[in-house]
DNA sequence: TGGGTCATGTAACCTGTTACATGATTAG
DNA sequence: CTAATCATGTAACAGGTTACATGACCCA
């Protein structure tokens, strides 16, 4: 339901400090959950609390210390009750600006709709290339996480932004025959 | 950016009770925009303190009082600023819970999993059933409003809720293809 | 010497969720 | 008689956003 089943997840694969999870959120999964550093960091405070992950400070020279969160067996329960609980029913709650905007299109300037409809198409246009290639880059994820068979489900999460992506540009389409005509 | 844009877009149809947004937010604007009542009325004291709609009660007899808002001319000003900034870069902060739940599926149970896709490809099947005759639903309310033009808006719209349902629809069915294998 | 990376955070605020409360009318 | 509809909300909490702060090291 939030950012923090997400986290939980992320510590699965390995220990990681919330600098390196900002990474992989902005890497790897900002396709479906996006988040800020700050939340990120308040997030496993919370997280440390309950008891759902411990943390080690970790002293280097030349930079900074950093502070490692591991999963401990709390979280990895929580994190399985969590799996196991219908998500399917909460995947309607949905809130997406871009619909909004169009929908109260004829308030606005048509060709500034114009224009946002374009510069979204090539977001997501840009969205779809990056993924095209990215099996070989989850090859060698996998092989550095050590779980096998983890690949599959990152593949389809992976499709399902490849899926969606390619119908906001179907949609884009649609929308700009009808806007510029 | 949130719901109050919402609301003034909603407001530029006709006055309206939060009771009747709530319903017109379920019936038609849940599939891009998800809210609750207690967020509504809410919203709805927050923009009459800053000036962006007005209220008046109306005496019923029979049926509770009533508080009917308006939109001012600030409210529009407003809206209209929203409308033609840009919406495109929001649009990429995405949240999916089902694909966290896919993505951290290795983790979790796989007939759990299975049974929430099966879930998942019939809500959206549902849904699609919902819009498919959708546009006579429309041409009633353009009517009703009295704004020339608006259903092309509408109908930009709802073709995204398609578009996405059968995007989800057909990843359900890879995602399963895959899990039963 | 200026920008990027490494690394951690705080504070205030805004937005969304859950649970609860009230009470009359109307249709089956 | 009972469930739905009409109609309004409050309180507490959870989750997300924006803006700011610090400071060293490394590369061009």
């Amino acid at each position: 339901m939030s950012l923090k089943h997400g986290i939980l997840g992320l510590l699965t694969y390995k220990p990681m400090t919330g600098y390196e999870m900002m990474k992989v959120i902005k890497e790897s999964l900002s396709f479906f959950w996006y988040a800020q550093t700050s939340q990120i960091y308040r997030e496993l405070e919370a997280l440390e609390k309950l008891g759902r992950v411990s943390s080690s400070r970790i002293i280097q020279t030349g930079k900074p210390d950093k502070k490692e969160y591991t999963l401990t067996a709390q979280g990895y329960e929580e994190l399985n009750r969590w799996l196991d609980e219908h998500t399917a029913l909460e995947a309607v709650k949905i809130r997406d600006v871009m619909t909004m905007r169009v929908f109260f299109g004829l308030e606005g300037d048509e060709s500034a709709l114009i224009s946002e409809m374009m510069a979204y198409k090539t977001l997501n246009q840009k969205f779809v290339q990056e993924l095209e290639s990215v099996e070989q880059v989850l090859d060698i994820r996998e092989k550095m996480i050590q779980k096998p068979g983890v690949k599959t489900y990152w593949m389809m999460a992976m499709r399902r932004g490849y899926l969606l992506a390619k119908a906001n540009i179907d949609w884009a389409d649609e929308c700009l025959d009808i806007l510029q005509s």
